[in-house]
DNA sequence: GCCGTTTCGGATTCGACTTCTCCGTTTCCC
DNA sequence: GGGAAACGGAGAAGTCGAATCCGAAACGGC
């Protein structure tokens, strides 16, 4: 239980503390590259450690995401302050979801919180409406300032930006900035009237079958 | 084995044959409403039959597959066709993937389809050939008719498609047309000076947090 | 150094799920 | 009516990951 005498309560013991950081460390790893439904036991395996000193620490897989992405909601909010202080709106949010994007399109476990596991993450969802706020009111002052179209909403946006990173990663495998274009394409539409030029060349037609082959491949997790 | 004497060798016994019927109208449904890795167990159930009737016919779940949606191939080539007819490049790709939008948005089955199964089901890396050849086609007639930026290619249009195409059941779910929007503004884009009426209305923010929960609930069979 | 306590580790158990088969029974067709 | 084909549902077999158990090892105050 609680430690008894021997322990101050809020200190562990150096063993212990040694192998909370390297499970820590092997979790970040893990989830990284292959997403945040990786078999608890690889993540010990990967540490060092046995299996059970994984239980020991973190009682089920949230509390180790929880802990694992502590910080990241905090620099998501950074990233809409500077977003929402650019004078130019629509810059704002270009810059704005090019951070994100920067992140989730490297980070399958980045990836999988901020598409799914959202719900199941202790405070993920005041991260989320944080999020939608931002881009709310980036939206609104587009729009006053005449950059962006009238007739779209918050939802509008989300819901295109959504699917779009969750297939991220595999646009990553053939060129780690990818998404560069197509936020901007996103962004930008493909009308004649509205082009501006991309950042970056696009791929050929011989990644067709491949891409679609594990663009899904990975289950997403239940967490 | 092969059928020895008494049955010529093309035909079922009556009672063969209406399990047969049976079983393919229960997996379209089951595939419809649940995605291509329902239990196969589940869909002898829903047929009304035992499931080794089921293995007896289908050998493997890709048979299945392949025979419950062995015309969709047919129809999509003939949308293509008729997409290529229309004067207006542009024209014709809208109701080209609003074609197929209308489908994917519909059933869960066609979805996992054209987002993941694709190179597991006999036949369908040629289908998705052709519907990439279409699509060349459209977009290489757009840009000679200057209805479409110069600078995109098939490939960017494929990838920001997918993923949408992936979400759209969700997008059902709050309303069966929402995917006229969202493709719509996909295509138009959000620079204020592209704007284009939209065909329905927006959903409100409070859905936010229900729509990334059931996105991607459903894990995607490995099929 | 010593000793009680904490922590470790990994083999093992548990449980949920599907696929696929076996074989006695039923249905069909001639 | 009889022989072959088809049925059906229970259960065997395999997979996978979570969670536990308990003898062994590590720690740290004294």
């Amino acid at each position: 239980m609680a430690p008894s005498s021997a322990n101050p309560p809020g200190r562990l013991r150096r063993d212990a503390q040694r192998n909370r950081d390297l499970l820590l460390a092997a979790a970040r790893d893990m989830f990284s590259r292959h997403g945040l439904d990786v078999p608890l036991d690889q993540i010990a395996k990967e540490a060092g450690v046995g299996n059970a000193t994984l239980y020991r620490h973190f009682p089920t897989r949230e509390a180790l995401i929880a802990e694992v992405f502590a910080d990241a909601g905090a620099g998501l909010a950074a990233a809409g302050e500077e977003a929402l202080a650019a004078e130019d709106a629509w810059t704002g949010l270009e810059r704005y979801f090019g951070r994100i994007f920067e992140l989730v399109a490297a980070d399958r476990g980045i990836n999988d919180l901020v598409t799914q596991a959202i719900p199941t993450i202790p405070g993920m969802i005041e991260i989320s409406r944080g999020h939608a706020a931002t881009v709310g009111a980036l939206i609104a002052r587009a729009q006053e300032q005449g950059t962006m179209r009238r007739d779209v909403v918050t939802m509008d946006l989300l819901f295109l930006l959504g699917p779009l990173c969750r297939a991220l990663p595999a646009a990553s495998e053939l060129r780690p900035d990818l998404w560069r274009r197509y936020l901007a394409l996103l962004l930008d539409g493909f009308r004649a009237q509205a082009t501006h030029p991309l950042p970056v060349p696009p791929i050929g037609e011989e990644h067709l079958d491949r891409m679609f082959a594990d663009l899904w491949e990975a289950e997403p997790p239940e967490v």
